[in-house]
Parts: C-alpha cells; structure tokens; sequence
DNA sequence: TCGGATGGTTGTATAGTACAACGTGACTGC
DNA sequence: GCAGTCACGTTGTACTATACAACCATCCGA
C-alpha cells in the first residue's frame, strides 16, 4: 500500500518532469536568441564573474564539447569574450561581453515577469517556502552521491 | 529594490530551470531504453487507460509529428499497440502492451527510487507541502493564459 | 456534395548532446 | 631535465528530440 510519503514523492517526480519537458520548449519559443542552456551558461558566467569552461562543465554536468561548441556560439553572438589565464596557458577564462550582460539582462526580465504571471496569486509566504524546498531539492540533486 | 518576493520568484525560476537542465540527461543515462519523453506519454496511456495520438500532444505541448514518431518508436519496442477506433476511421487508439506495462512500471520504480533517495530526509509534511506547490504551478503554466 | 476541419505521417532542418580522438600545455617522480 | 601522465579545450561523428510544412485520408456541417 502506498504511503502518503510515496504519493507525495510521485507527485512530486511527476510535476517536475512535466517541467522539464515545457522549459526547453517554451524558453526557445520566447528568447529565439538565447537557448535555455546558453542562457544558464551566461548567467552562470556573470554570477562568478568569469570562469573556464571546465567549470561550467563540471557544474551542470555537460560534456566538455557541449559546453565549448555553446561558449562559441555565444562568442560568435558577442555575448562572451575569452581571456587568456596568465597562469596557465591551456585555460581561457570566459567572461560575458557588455552587450552579453545586457541581453541577459532584458531575457531574465522577461522570463521573470512569466514566472510572475504564474505566480501572481501565491502569497509571500508560500512562494518563500517553495523556493526554499526547490533549493533543497537542488542542493540534494547536485551533491555528490555517498 | 527587489522585494522579498522578487527573490522568491528569482529563486524558483533558477531551480526550475536548473532541474529541467539536468532531468533530460539523467532520465537519458538512467534508461537508454525509455527516454524521458516516452516514459512520460507511456506513462499518459498507462493512466488514461489508451488515448489517441492528438490528445498527447494537446496535453503535452508537442507538435503532432513528435508525438507520431515518439509513437512509431514505442511501438516498434512493442510497448504500445494501436487499435482501430470504430466510431472514426482516422484514429489510432494508443494502448500500452503487457510489456509496455511492465517496463513502465519498472522503469517507475527506479526513478521513483532515485526521487527517495534524493528525498529520504524530508519530512512527511515538507514532502506533501512540497507536491501541492509544485501542482499548484503546474496547473498556473499549463492552463490557458487569458 | 463540397469545403473546411481533424487525425496522422513524412520530408526537412535545427539544436543539444555525448563519445572518441586529438593537440597542446602543465605537473611529477625519478 | 625528461618521460609519462594528467588537464583543458577543439573537432569529427552520430543520435535524439523537436518544429514546421506539405501532404493524404477521413469526417462533418451547411
């Protein structure tokens, strides 16, 4: 017999499956210039100020070629620019352009005005926990396994 | 100045986003054999007990060629049957087969494992209060906007 | 009965991804 | 200081999911 702790975890897998599957759709359709995985890549950059493309790699579980054919994309839309690490010559460290800060900028207004729309009649209360159980759900999702 | 909400609503865009990255390529080296994708309109038939092909893709989103040709694969694995709809000669009843079944319901089984685990140390309530905000936006970005 | 709507398939193009092979540079032990 | 190994990144290749458009067959309403 079910336990209400498996149906909420079903519950749970299923919704955010169902998530998964709208996202990619829905971010190609509204910002055809920004993927959502080049747009989280950028946002990654401006969020640390730089990094290598090791380090996106490694954060979001990509493949290296993955991430350098999106790096290049986003070089060749000037949204990023790469910099030579004076310590270590095989590195590149990659930075958003102004005009990359920019784009991200206005894409990440717009999406959030969605999220906004979505999210107009929750109270503080509830969106405040729920961000607080998503980040908790992240945090176990990313962590290395024991 | 971003409200206490605005951070909330950031919060959750990001760990959505975040998750909907990462769901892909998991269910995608997890199990070669049922892709996200199939797993989750396998799963619709399994639920509706068979529907057509349109209805698949009205609920999920997808153009109609995905659905037929995510359709033709999970028949030539022999997980689901199409059958005659004897009221319209146009349709195809989908139906998932004994081993459509089967493989679902292992398949099931060890995502919803892999959820447990990411899960074990929530507590009941977190977990159920958790799965209402998650239908609760669920229905917010599938319902027909206005 | 004819014209538009509906269900489905197929052709074509694109994005995102992985894996493998490679070149170059850095580090380590001897 | 040199050989072997590791780290960083690129490129070749292949595959999956997807959309859009063109199409065929069927259904239905005026």
């Amino acid at each position: 017999m079910p336990s209400s702790r498996d149906q909420s975890v079903e519950t749970i897998q299923r919704e955010l499956t169902a998530f998964a599957r709208r996202a990619r759709a829905t971010a190609a359709r509204t910002h055809p210039q920004l993927s959502l995985v080049s747009f989280t890549l950028l946002a990654h950059l401006a969020d640390q100020r730089g990094c290598r493309a090791t380090d996106l790699a490694a954060h979001y579980m990509l493949d290296k070629s993955t991430v350098s054919r999106q790096v290049a994309a986003l070089e060749k839309l000037g949204f990023v620019e790469r910099r030579p690490d004076p310590d270590d010559q095989r590195v590149q460290v990659l930075h958003p352009t102004p005009l990359g800060y920019e784009t991200l900028a206005s894409v990440a207004a717009s999406r959030r005005a969605a999220f906004q729309e979505r999210l107009a009649d929750w109270s503080e209360q509830d969106l405040a926990r729920f961000a607080e159980y998503l980040v908790r759900y992240g945090r176990a999702s990313t962590r290395p396994r024991s």
